[in-house]
DNA sequence: GCCGACGTTCAGTCCATACTGAACGTACTA
DNA sequence: TAGTACGTTCAGTATGGACTGAACGTCGGC
């Protein structure tokens, strides 16, 4: 692998190790968004000069999240991995669900807890009616934005 | 503290530190969250039963983020900390700006990196333009919140 | 039906880092 | 000017987890 696309890959990878994820799995997933074509589990682990072990592992990890999906080749039993036609919706649900979950345990909270206050009672549930505000809108957007058509990739098929 | 609270401050915790940041900031966040008013340094360590070290280091990067204020209290040199008063916008800025930045580092691999080929490259431009798309809906959203009149807040002030 | 390639699993190692306790600097007080 | 009560800093420790290599089960090819 060339200098600046492994500059590139590591720079991932320490977006991912501050988000929680593990360091490879952003390795895969730059080296993915970088290639044209499906790659197998060999071909990442050598690419990235690790084991398959951690390939195979974080492969699995970025396909649970929908970053990425595996692709089978008829006449191949191996595993082939590409980015998610989808990347970005599926990016921002990602976001939005670990903020919901966020929301969801100061609303467990607010329900389960014998509060300090009234103004305790109301922070919690400004914080709640916020997010669900935001997450409508947020919705809304997302439902304009695929109305937007794509200049160059109408007519290659946005939805799979 | 009681165990319904400290169960309230664990399950912060955990959550914290899937997102990448030391669990003892989401326990001084779920504590203050949950009072009524400002708790100084040593009353925090005192509740949590960890040292005041973990709890200067911890109030200092939830300061640094926004998510708590300190305020000074003429006739003491405690420094007090509390949820602040912006909390949900703050929250939702910090979310905002990470994502940002992994579509920045995107949008660097764009544009200094030789690429495979032109759909790798529509790709991560189709990537950059649908954040910029939903970054400028979700500040519009929250303007708009921002006018949404608060019924019981309306008059304690929501700007500080 | 054997052989090889593939993906997964698991025990082991290693590294990062959260947390602690003690030492330190500082500002108010008497 | 001591004394005290703060908050911060730092070296040390320990815990979690990311990664590895080897072993395993499985499926296709000759």
């Amino acid at each position: 692998m060339d200098s600046p696309t492994s500059q590139f890959t590591d720079r991932l990878a320490l977006l991912f190790e501050t988000d929680g994820q593990p360091p490879i799995a952003g390795r895969v997933f730059g080296l993915l968004l970088l290639s044209d074509d499906a790659l197998s589990l060999p071909e990442l682990a050598q690419s990235l000069g690790v084991s398959k072990a951690s390939v195979s592992t974080n492969t699995r990890l970025l396909a649970r999240l929908g970053m990425i999906e595996p692709v089978r080749r008829e006449g191949s039993r191996r595993d082939y991995y590409r980015i998610a036609p989808d990347l970005f919706e599926r990016s921002m649900a990602l976001r939005l669900a670990r903020w919901r979950r966020f929301t969801e345990v100061i609303g467990e909270g607010r329900r389960t807890l014998p509060l300090a206050s009234a103004g305790v009672r109301e922070r919690l549930e400004q914080y709640e009616r916020a997010f669900s505000y935001m997450a409508a809108a947020i919705g809304r957007a997302m439902v304009q934005w695929r109305g937007v058509p794509s200049p160059r990739l109408a007519s290659t098929g946005s939805r799979r």
